[in-house]
RNA sequence: GGGCGCUUAGCUCAGUGGGAGAGCGCCGCUCUGACGCAGCGGAGGUCGGAGGUUCGAACCCUCCAGCGCCCACCA
């Protein structure tokens, strides 16, 4: 039951881990597959391992959790699926950082013992970002938390591989792919960041080799020409013609290549005359692999310069760029330089300048798999939300390319393939072949490269619910309802994620695919903690609480918006709106007097006008709620549940039944239900977005079960909506706050109440009386009379008007003139109104092509300004008289 | 080079065909018995620019500018 004194100041520290704590040791977050509920399942981005929470994650895992509560809150079996990645090149850079600080690197330490370091700092550092989501308030299913090295989950992966390489889907190639000089591995093309850097045009003069013309070639890589084969022009370039077919001679090597034609030369670009690079360029690689040319290579796996050439051996190739310009130049080989604006590719994980390298890799053969993708976007089994990331994710599938998924790193799934010593012959399995079926040997050697990433995330709504084992999580669960994720990560894992599902279980993942803002700061820069632009997370929650943050992030999550600008200024607004709440639940515990509102009959109850108000106004926000979370409108759910607890929940009604409380009037028993009924069903609304504020203020009030999270959702009831009374509380609020306007603009304190009278037409005249305790309160009126419209005017007075209620504030005539200003404004306003309202309606063109509703309604308005008019220049003219 | 998004009050953003809105900030007035993390009253905008469609445009179309993001093998 309820405590007797709550504090006056909302604490979200310690209410916030309370109930945490209390959740999930109730087991309200569990999933178990239950035949008689519906299923609804979203699975975790999952975070790397050695990650700590950022804002991303916060949103991310907010917005999820938010259709996670909704959904359990109707009544569905909600599975939020956690879990974390091995996340292979980040990882084991970290680690290798950490050896580096000891003077070692990891083939020092030998394979397996690598391995073993990289599993203790899992150990040691893997659980942190579990514990921050916790403290945001997550409430996904702990006790499925799954781990990408998993034993379970590392069998599916290898399952994987070993059919789609059955399949004839995965091979082996020499490719040039991008090779991370520093990593020393290869990445796929969605692992390259590309950036515009200022570099520079060497042009450069090869000789001719014979007694032919010389050429200058312009490029951007000096440091490669050791690995030159060929110089190319375009056939039709009047300009080398008769060179074609000649030799020519490569500087500082002086090695003699041939001068080729080929299509692919643009003319227009450089001299027109290209060297040819074949072990250092893809599209060179591809026009030597035409034309029979050798493949050099003059740099090794870091990026340093090989024997080929044997001045520069072992520089780095940036350092060698300069030194071989410095060189051609002293042969009086460098024609000119100049300053030249291109895209380099970096490496994402260590922002190393990338190499095209020639190396031997895995490739994943994706054509078909995309091409199923494709129709199941494209037909709607999968639907992105907003619906504009369709377009960017059909395009990426149209054009793919293979998928390079080997790596040559240590930590991660060991590919499962076996190289029989014996004969060679090469065998994909998940454990060890027994004897070679070609030669018979036994001695098998495991290849040593590990799968990408991406390959095993790429599992992950499969792996997760057990397969390949067909297991009942997978019947039950799978597909998935949404997925919730960033733009950056479309093709990376969303498509990906598809491409498996429908390969392995003819199946799509999940129906919904929402793309949320990505968080910047406030100045629109990416948030990053080594520009210092990055918001902690885990220090705003301790600071302002989890909710706060959480209302924050959700208040500005817009579909429209593809970036969010954000800073902490923002988190300690939303607090305090839970701080409003917290005291509006204060004043419904402190009146609730002694009957328990749970074991009031509704129907029992005699409910004034301002009941029926606050609950038709719940009822709509009951519907744009609910349409809201389903929708994935989140700032549409957070701004209509703002608006209904401060601006009428508590401006109005709150305010409203204090009168009939003071009054112990025969509507004050429903009073007490409804502001305790209200506030809770708004509370439920509130839940997914700040469930722990929602549940500390229904744990404060009488309530009937133990939680407010596993529902029921407030209902929705259409007749509660009441439009009359909605229009007769718009006229009630305009009273209200024209004489407030009045008051303020007389400089007239709180306690000078002031006598007011009102005339107006019979029903407004009723519905003032009804009113008129609340007016009186809510706009300290003193006196009120009212009066019939024909009733005559005081004089002089202050006057103001409420649709065509007027409000008479009888005053000496010093201080009615006072706001003569403010009357003269009005009128000036009222006549400009009715100047473009009579020229539209005296447009015959409207009055025949507008709908006639709309007409009616620029009628009414004319009708009502001229009317406000007449009764303010009345006034006016009395005044005068005075 | 191609594509997408944004441009509305000082700041952050809603509004997508019929009278320009919110929060914060700012200016007044209130130490009012839920809340000073408050209440009440205000000021503040030619809705990026130019055309067009329409009876009517912040909203639809075209072009332009600025900012941001994605994709693309121009030496």
């Amino acid at each position: 039951m309820a405590i007797q004194e709550l504090p006056k100041v909302y604490e979200p520290g310690s209410v916030e881990t309370r109930l945490y704590a209390a959740w999930k040791a109730a087991g309200y977050f569990r999933a178990k597959p239950d035949p008689a509920r519906s299923p609804w399942a979203v699975m975790m981005p999952l975070p790397n391992v050695t990650g700590e929470l950022h804002i991303g994650h916060a949103l991310n895992n907010t917005l999820q959790d938010i259709l996670a509560r909704f959904q359990r809150m109707r009544g569905r079996c909600v599975l939020y699926q956690p879990g974390t990645d091995h996340a292979g090149i980040a990882t084991q850079n970290v680690v290798e950082r950490e050896l580096a600080k000891e003077g070692l690197r990891r083939e020092d330490l030998g394979r397996e013992e690598f391995e073993e370091r990289v599993w203790a700092w899992v150990r040691k550092y893997g659980s942190i970002i579990y514990a921050q989501l916790e403290r945001l308030g997550i409430s996904c299913d702990w006790d499925r938390k799954v781990f990408t090295l998993d034993p379970p989950y590392y069998d599916a992966v290898l399952e994987a591989f070993v059919r789609l390489y059955r399949k004839g889907l995965i091979y082996r190639g020499k490719h040039m792919v991008n090779w991370c000089p520093r990593c020393r591995t290869a990445i796929s093309d969605l692992e390259v960041e590309y950036e515009e850097v200022d570099s520079h045009l060497w042009y450069v003069r090869y000789r001719s080799a014979g007694d032919g013309p010389d050429v200058v070639v312009a490029t951007q890589r000096p440091e490669t020409i050791f690995a030159d084969v060929a110089v190319a022009v375009h056939p039709d370039d009047e300009r080398y013609r008769e060179l074609v077919g000649k030799e020519v001679l490569v500087p500082l090597t002086n090695r003699p290549v041939p001068v080729i034609a080929d299509r692919r030369v643009d003319p227009s670009l450089g001299t027109g005359a290209v060297k040819i690079t074949p072990g250092h360029d893809p599209l060179d690689h591809e026009i030597g692999r035409d034309h029979g040319l050798p493949i050099l290579v003059t740099l090794d796996e870091g990026g340093r310069m090989n024997e080929l050439a044997p001045k520069f051996v072992g520089l780095d190739r940036f350092e060698a760029r300069g030194r071989v310009a410095r060189a051609l130049e002293m042969q009086g080989l460098l024609v000119r330089t100049e300053p030249y604006r291109t895209r380099v590719g970096k490496c994402d994980r260590c922002h190393t300048v990338i190499e095209p390298y020639i190396t031997d890799q895995w490739f994943l053969d994706v054509r078909d798999m995309a091409r199923r993708t494709a129709e199941a976007i494209h037909t709607g089994r999968v639907r992105f939300h907003p619906e504009r990331w369709t377009r960017v994710a059909l395009d990426w599938l149209e054009g793919i390319r293979p998928w390079v998924i080997s790596r040559q790193l240590w930590w991660g799934h060991r590919i499962p393939v076996w190289n029989c010593a014996g004969c060679g012959d090469r065998v994909a399995s998940k454990v060890e072949p027994f004897a070679c079926e070609r030669c018979g040997g036994r001695t098998w050697q495991q290849d040593p490269d590990v799968l990408d990433t991406w390959f095993s995330s790429a599992l992950w709504p499969l792996a997760t619910l057990g397969w390949p084992q067909e297991t009942e999580d997978l019947r039950y669960f799978y597909p998935t309802s949404v997925l919730v994720t960033d733009r950056g990560i479309i093709f990376l894992w969303v498509c990906r994620m598809i491409m498996f599902g429908l390969e392995f279980l003819d199946e799509v993942p999940f129906r919904d695919v929402y793309i949320h803002p990505t968080v910047h700061d406030i100045h629109g820069r990416r948030m990053s903690k080594s520009l210092g632009t990055g918001i902690d997370p885990m220090v705003v929650i301790e600071k302002y609480g989890a909710d706060a943050l959480r209302f924050a992030l959700t208040s500005r999550c817009s579909a429209a918006q593809q970036d969010m600008r954000f800073d902490e200024k923002m988190i300690a607004d939303v607090r305090t709106f839970a701080n409003k709440i917290w005291n509006a639940a204060r004043f419904v515990h402190r009146n609730l007097a002694s009957e328990d509102p749970t074991q009031v009959d509704p129907a029992s109850l005699r409910y004034g006008m301002p009941e029926i108000w606050i609950l038709s106004r719940l009822e709509r926000t009951i519907q744009a709620v609910t349409r809201a979370y389903e929708t994935y409108e989140f700032d549409e759910a957070a701004r209509s549940l703002y608006r209904f607890v401060w601006d009428e929940y508590c401006d109005w009604y709150l305010e409203m039944s204090k009168v009939d409380l003071a009054a112990e009037k025969d509507t004050a028993r429903a009073a007490r239900y409804v502001l305790w009924h209200v506030l809770l069903e708004t509370m439920r609304l509130l839940h997914p977005i700040m469930p722990f504020l929602a549940e500390a203020v229904f744990r404060a009030l009488p309530h009937q079960g133990d939680t407010l999270m596993l529902g029921p959702w407030p209902r929705s009831d259409p007749r509660r909506v009441h439009e009359e009374v909605e229009r007769s509380m718009g006229l009630f609020q305009e009273a209200v706050r024209e004489i407030r306007s009045l008051r303020a603009d007389l400089g007239l304190g709180p306690h000078q109440g002031v006598h007011v009278q009102v005339f107006a037409p019979g029903a407004e005249r009723e519905l003032f009386t009804q009113l008129q305790p609340y007016l009186q309160s809510l706009a300290r009126v003193e006196r009120l009379e009212l009066l019939p419209v024909d009733a005559p005017r005081p004089h002089p007075a202050a006057m103001g008007l409420a649709g065509s209620v007027e409000l008479y504030i009888p005053l000496e005539a010093a201080q009615s003139r006072t706001l003569w200003n403010r009357v003269q404004r009005e009128l000036e306003a009222l006549v400009r109104e009715q100047e473009r309202l009579t020229r539209k309606l005296q447009n015959p063109e409207f009055r025949q092509k507008a709908p006639p509703e709309v007409v009616r309604a620029e009628e009414e308005k004319l009708w009502e300004a001229r009317t406000r008019e007449q009764k303010l220049r009345r006034y006016l003219e009395a005044l005068q008289e005075v």
